[in-house]
DNA sequence: CTTTGTGAAATTTTTCACAGCG
DNA sequence: CGCTGTGAAAAATTTCACAAAG
């Protein structure tokens, strides 16, 4: 019944794009030319009906009888989810989470490139990690003009969260991965995704719940 | 329409009383002794209807004309979110990310309470990190054993993800917070959270792509 | 015979609107 | 009055079911 957008791609389908494009890529390693939607939904803990649903919003190209050509589906993935040329990204906070992240060994591979490490903190400025050299956090304007970034990561306690945030807003930022355990507030424009270990860390644990007690509980009417 | 189960929270109205109760702790430190639905849900980025409608999941106790009492819904979030009592954790893994989250500050303020980390890298075994000392894999069902933990962060490279995840099940653990840039296969009653770096810049991404097409072209029709 | 692609049904989640309490 | 609490409407998402294609 959604008549309006047609070019639009809901969200949970959004994120299960990506854990195919995961999937084919180890499928592809594996030695696979085509795959099936049964194949990749069983892949991806999904069903095939909503692999193809998924699929169909990428006007993908598979052939009935035999399934997706991988390299084809991959490529479509690719087009649809970025751009192929490395995309800019910054970490604000060179604390230990910050350093970890620098350090994490897919962001290459994805098609970012890791183009600075800041911090606000003096007594961290100069330090190389990953490759790179911790700047002051003044700098991060100038650097985000350079090189066109958009997208940072905000790894830094929570108390600083929402200053650092606002930093990077100022600075020309606009997309936050927040990993500080709590949100932040932005500008109209500016687009945050929350990495919330606790509120992780909560579903899982609600959701164990959920299970020992239907195993104990047979129903629960109110 | 949903007449069958009475007892359960949707998943997205969870992740939502999460938000809750970290901008209401935000709220107390301010002062605030009340809050109304609509305050709640401007600052956790919501609406005042859909507030309501997740709280009213939790038989909460709000006061008609004045709003909710902040301790008292604080304290039905908690009860509602998990029990009191720190909740055994155990990351595996203890490379940077592993040691970075070792040293995240707000698990023990969460109600959990790290009680081991693991490597089965020999060299890494015998490290003091965040007042624990790194242990061997192989000590990790024993340590389940002991201690009735049930949730576990992995942090180990995607290579080694799955075979982490089989050894995090055989262990008796039931609830994986994976921040391994790969999804993992568990048996069924195991529950798998994916901490995709990748997949959340993705989307982050996707919807700076998407605003700034639709500043671009007015509207697209297929 | 297998598998895609897709309307339509079913289900889930959100928004609306308002009765009812303080 | 202001604000909660909640059915009912609306919207979004998933599942179903099947025609069409190789």
């Amino acid at each position: 019944m959604a008549e309006g957008k047609e070019g639009v791609i809901p969200e949970p389908t959004l994120a299960r794009l990506h854990r195919y494009q995961a999937v084919l890529r180890r499928l592809r390693r594996e030695g696979a030319l085509t795959v099936s939607s049964e194949r990749l939904g069983e892949e991806a803990g999904t069903e095939a009906a909503l692999v193809r649903k998924d699929l169909s919003y990428l006007r993908c190209t598979g052939q009935r009888g035999i399934g997706y050509d991988l390299d084809t589906l991959l490529a479509v993935l690719r087009e649809a989810l970025g751009p192929a040329e490395p995309r800019p990204l910054i970490i604000v906070g060179a604390g230990p989470l910050g350093v970890a992240l620098a350090g994490y060994a897919g962001f290459e591979l994805l098609g970012y490139r890791l183009l600075g490490l800041f911090d606000s903190n003096p007594a961290r400025v100069g330090h190389h990690v990953a490759g790179l050299v911790v700047r002051h956090a003044r700098e991060l304007p100038e650097t985000v003009a350079e090189t066109g970034a958009k997208l940072a990561i905000i790894a830094v306690p929570a108390a600083r969260a929402q200053e650092t945030a606002d930093l990077c807003v100022a600075a020309g930022l606009r997309g936050l991965l927040n990993f500080a355990p709590c949100p932040v507030k932005v500008p109209p424009g500016v687009v945050v995704r929350q990495m919330d270990l606790s509120e992780e860390l909560e579903i899982l644990n609600y959701q164990l719940t959920c299970a020992a007690h239907r195993a104990a509980n047979p129903a629960r009417g109110g």
